[in-house]
DNA sequence: AACTTGACGTGAC
DNA sequence: AGTCACGCCAAGT
């Protein structure tokens, strides 16, 4: 009896535009958050599709701290750690400082 | 109409 | 250190 993929869509972007300013979450711990399982892979995927609608996308980045939508668009990715950067997110170089991380799991 | 492959990651082996 | 499977879905052939 699944409830849709939509309703787990709608889900994941609850838990996204959960994560507080200046903090950040990975794929795979939002992933785990869903009332269903999702692998980080697919959280990802459907990522891609984020709305615009004000869902903190930028927010959510790997584990290691990084911004793997550079593969997708280089641009994007430089926009995002503007973002990030604005809000107050501590950055250890490149990278995301893992202070920064967020556990949506909390939520629940 | 059916099958194959790709896709913004992660964690276990 | 590298490889592999996973909880999906859709576009392409």
């Amino acid at each position: 009896m699944a409830e849709g993929r939509d309703s787990e869509l709608s889900a994941l972007w609850r838990v996204v535009r959960s994560i507080p300013e200046g903090r950040v979450a990975s794929y795979g711990a939002v992933g785990r958050a869903l009332p269903n399982y999702a692998s980080g892979y697919f959280v990802g995927k459907w990522m891609a599709g984020c709305p615009d609608d004000g869902t903190p996308w930028w927010r959510v980045v790997n584990a290691k701290g990084e911004l793997p939508i550079h593969k997708r668009d280089p641009r994007m990715a430089l926009d995002q750690r503007a973002r990030l950067e604005a809000e107050g997110v501590p950055f250890d170089g490149d990278v995301i400082a893992k202070d920064a991380f967020w556990d949506p799991a909390s939520l629940f």
